[in-house]
DNA sequence: TTATTTAATGCAACATTGTTGCGTTTTGCA
DNA sequence: TGCAAAACGCAACAATGTTGCATTAAATAA
């Protein structure tokens, strides 16, 4: 396993990722660090922080893809997503709603690997306006 | 609002949907219908089930869309997603589990559009093997 | 500080998936 | 059978993601 290294790009795509408060997508991600490198090295370091567990990897209720550091888990440990999130249609923001707990019950004969439970619609901010 | 018609292209793009037990993105239909229309025709065919409610599009937990015959459910009304999907990365099957509901406790001021809540991982099939 | 190793990058090229415009064909119905 | 418009084919374009390879730069050791 190849020992990571904390290059200018790398800290660009991470601090925008840390300093927006929605999931972003790559095009979003890439319009936001311009010029500090180019657009396949943004694929790259995305990959990158996803291995390292930096950032989460988000399909977002329309199939797009989505990158986010979550707030509620620290970088050690694997995130238990067993909760409900909220995905806002009109502002875009991805909720956790920690609070909601999701219990599962399969029978044994199913491996689970990840749970994927989204709400979509509109939030109570997007609501009001 | 415009009255559908039926043609041979739409009629093997539904068949192949219908007769796959799991849900076909847009490249393996054309695949499957190869040579009974164009490529562009595929997608606005697919479009177009998906506005008469013969077929439901699904975004897959990897961001895939994929098109899909749901079973139960009758075409003349919208499909309750209030149940668990469990989506195998093996066999790439999803199924309802229907029997495991999830129940919603948001504020009012949360507007529910669509649920998405699925399961990844192997399911009984795939596990044996 | 400098040298060394190799992780990371830039660039070009390619692949996949999806969209748009437009002239032509075909369907459903009068 | 004739007609209106739904559907189609084709070409071109757009967005997103991948791969190969030569070059650059980060971390560590000398």
């Amino acid at each position: 396993m190849s020992i990571p290294r904390n290059t200018k790009a790398k800290q660009a795509v991470l601090h925008e990722i840390s300093s927006s408060d929605f999931a972003l997508s790559q095009p979003e991600i890439f319009e936001r660090v311009k010029g500090a490198c180019d657009r396949v090295t943004v694929y790259r370091i995305l990959d990158r922080l996803v291995t390292e567990n930096k950032i989460h990897k988000i399909v977002n209720v329309d199939g797009t893809i989505n990158y986010a550091r979550c707030t509620s888990c620290d970088e050690s440990h694997m995130h238990a997503h067993d909760h409900l999130h909220f995905s806002c249609i009109a502002c875009k923001k991805i909720e956790c709603l920690a609070e909601q707990i999701v219990h599962v019950n399969l029978p044994a004969s199913y491996q689970i690997k990840e749970l994927f439970l989204t709400i979509s619609g509109i939030c109570p901010s997007c609501q009001a306006t």
